[in-house]
DNA sequence: TCTAGTGTCGATATGAATGATCGACTTACA
DNA sequence: TGTAAGTCGATCATTCATATCGACACTAGA
C-alpha cells in the first residue's frame, strides 16, 4: 500500500503540474489545492526537491515548481522518494540493492526470482506513468 | 517491501511443499527448517490455516500439511494472508476493495488509474508463481 | 483413563515507522 | 530594513511490526 505521504505527493506534484509553469506557487496554496497537511507538505517538497523532482524559489514571491517537465516526471520517480524502492525486496531492487541477510544463496533462491518478476512488472508499469498523462486524463474528464 | 511475517510464510510454505506430505510436520521442525522464530510462526501458520492454505492435526502426531496442492497455492495467494491487499491502494484492489475517503471522483482520478495498471502488473505475476514451480526450481538448482 | 505431546489462543512487551506539528532560522525582494 | 517566503531540527502521538509468554484444548498411545 501506498503511504499517505506517497498520496501527499502524488497530489501536490499533479497540482503543480496542472498549472502555468512560469512562475512558482506557494507551499501554502499548494496544501490548499491539493489538500494537503501544510507542514507536512514542506518535508515532502524538501524531499522531492533533494531528488530534483521539484525547485524552489525563497524569499518574497517564492514558491516551488517542478524540477523539470511534467513528461519526465514519472510515477515511479516519485513514489521511490516518499515509499523507497517498488520492489518487494531489496535483493531485488535496481536503485537500491541489499543483500538479504539470511539468504544463503541468491542465484537458487526461489522467492527471490519470484519477486524479480514482481519488480519487472510493477517497475514498468510506474515507470511508464508521466505527471504529464496524469494531468492530460484529469483534465480531458472535465 | 515484503514483511518480515511474509518471508517467514514463504519459507515455511517452501518447507511444507518440499516434502512428503502424507504425515504432518510439527510447528517446531518447521521453524527449525525454515528458521523463523517458533511463537511467531505459530502465528503465521493459524493464519494461513484460516485460509485453507494450510491445515493441521492436532494431539499426538499432529502439525501441518499445505490445505491443497503446492500447484494450487500462488504467492499471491500468501502475501494477501499476510501483507494484506497487492494493491498500492484500497481503491484498486480487487479483493479489499475500499473506497478513498478523500477522493471525490473515482472515474476520473489519475492517480487511480495509474495504480490500477499497477496492480494489474503485479497480481499476474505473482498469481502466476506457484509453491510447486518455486519448489521444483530450487531442487534443479541443487 | 491418564499422560505426554501437540496445536490454539489471548495477552502483552518492545521498538520502529508513520503522520503530523512547532518554533526558530535563513533568504530575498521591495 | 522589514516582511514574506522557504528551511531545518526537534518533538510528539499513534499505530504497526515483530516477537514472546503462559494457559488451555485436543488426541494418540500406554
Amino acid at each position: 500500500m501506498l503511504s499517505q505521504k506517497a498520496r501527499y505527493a502524488l497530489r501536490a506534484l499533479i497540482v503543480l503540474a496542472d498549472r502555468d509553469d512560469s512562475e512558482p506557487m506557494m507551499i501554502a496554496d499548494v496544501a490548499k489545492a491539493a489538500d494537503v497537511p501544510r507542514k507536512f507538505l514542506e518535508q515532502i517538497l524538501l524531499e522531492l526537491k533533494k531528488r530534483g523532482i521539484v525547485r524552489s524559489t525563497r524569499g518574497r514571491q517564492g514558491g516551488y515548481q517542478l524540477g523539470k517537465s511534467a513528461k519526465e516526471i514519472t510515477f515511479a520517480d516519485i513514489l521511490r522518494v516518499t515509499d523507497g524502492p517498488l520492489a518487494l525486496s531489496p535483493c531485488v531492487s535496481q536503485h537500491a540493492y541489499q543483500k538479504c541477510e539470511d539468504c544463503f544463496d541468491e542465484a537458487i533462491c526461489p522467492i527471490r526470482k519470484a519477486l524479480l518478476a514482481a519488480r519487472d512488472a510493477t517497475a514498468h508499469v510506474l515507470e511508464g506513468q508521466t505527471l504529464a498523462a496524469a494531468v492530460t486524463q484529469s483534465k480531458r474528464a472535465h
